[in-house]
DNA sequence: GACTTCAGTGAACGGTGTTCACTAAATGAA
DNA sequence: TTCATTTAGTGAACACCGTTCACTGAAGTC
């Protein structure tokens, strides 16, 4: 009874819809929001623009679409790394080069996914961004992270855990948006004692956990 | 014979010219790069469109003044503030605050700073973004506060003062596109031990200093 | 006074997102 | 099978966008 729920009407339509979303990531990954079009889309579908809103209600639906789906592979990677059985202090480490990674792989996408929050509408980051969704999720794993290294000893103890996680966040995140906008940050590679993007990201990374560790020398 | 050059005929040019530059920052400052539309700024000074291609080749030309103009705002606080008499310590702290505190108090200038790099074009990081432009004169006020720390002993001995500016400015730098992006980030004020935006900014900018502060008790 | 320069214009071109009346095919009922 | 209803898909249009271009008219120059 629950499978048999999907008509063939139905398989169609899901299909449909798939090819309109395919191709819009397509676009969407090369050449950004600019390049991408409701015309060039139902193009490369071979279908008539109007078509597209028999699945889509609007342009910015379709994208929001785009972003939360990719949001949702860069939290899948970040969790995924956050579950394996390695020592804290690399799991810590690679939770963030981990999310770097994944949002330079598609600079456009992660890029969008920020900036296209509504500036002007009245969803607060409270109320919209940060309880069920993708974005609240996300948060959740870093403020968990962030409680497991005070309470095992790594982190100093009067940390605060989601303030701390939000700060680590937002530096994670400046890193990601630079080298989204400027392919080729920190850009250090020839010069003397200079750094590979990898290395970089591994060195902010570092600079990042050594603002959480407590003093190695002294008490606390 | 200098400023004789100035005929009336260029007087009124540079005016019409700052009428355009004014309306289009009013109206983007209050819309972002989405509301400003060629069509409106002549309205809002009461010329046809076409009037504006006298003056700016292109629209992007136009926008990138506003952007390039604000940049120089920025920079310009970070200057004013690295050059007090005050001691390293609150110096260092200020000049992150007082990045922060400009770049949210236009968010769409900030993001638009930034995000307007064209991520097709051949300009890389190295070559445009880098020599005597705002951007450049910003990271070197970075890099020589970065330097003086390890030099008057606040900061580790072993850092590399450019990629460690570059680190230090991607995390303000994260900080400020999430509170232009959401702008009640971190929207933590009304929970317990919750922080008001301004004290947020203090947090995290302390984060960053303890990143690269000698370990107090032991030896470096 | 004649000539040149040039600020400013209206109309158009090709692009955009979106809507709407319409066709034609698939679906469900009798 | 036949009729009625739904609905996927369309083409043309609307209002907007950035930009161009032939043109006007006034100001500056000799």
């Amino acid at each position: 009874m629950q499978d048999s729920e999907i008509s063939p009407a139905e398989r169609r339509r899901l299909r449909v819809r798939g090819a309109i979303l395919d191709a819009a990531e397509k676009v969407f990954a090369e050449e950004g929001e600019a390049g991408l079009s409701i015309r060039r889309i139902a193009d490369e579908i071979d279908y008539s623009p109007a078509a597209i809103y028999k699945y889509f209600s609007s342009k910015d639906d379709l994208v929001d679409e785009l972003k939360e789906s990719f949001f949702g592979r860069l939290l899948g990677t970040v969790h995924e790394i956050a579950d394996r059985r390695d020592p804290f202090s690399v799991r810590a480490r690679r939770c963030m080069t981990g999310y770097v990674r994944v949002a330079i792989d598609k600079p456009h996408h992660y890029v969008a996914a920020f900036s296209g929050v509504r500036l002007d509408s009245e969803t607060s980051f409270d109320a919209h961004g940060f309880d069920d969704t993708n974005k609240g999720q996300a948060f959740s794993v870093l403020t968990d992270m962030v409680t497991e290294g005070i309470e095992s000893g790594f982190f100093r103890a009067g940390l605060d855990p989601i303030n701390t996680a939000k700060s680590v966040w937002a530096s994670i995140h400046g890193l990601a948006m630079m080298i989204a906008h400027l392919p080729d940050f920190p850009a250090t590679a020839s010069m003397p004692g200079g750094m590979d993007q990898a290395e970089f990201i591994d060195f902010h990374s570092d600079l990042i956990v050594r603002s959480l560790e407590k003093t190695s020398g002294g008490a606390e």
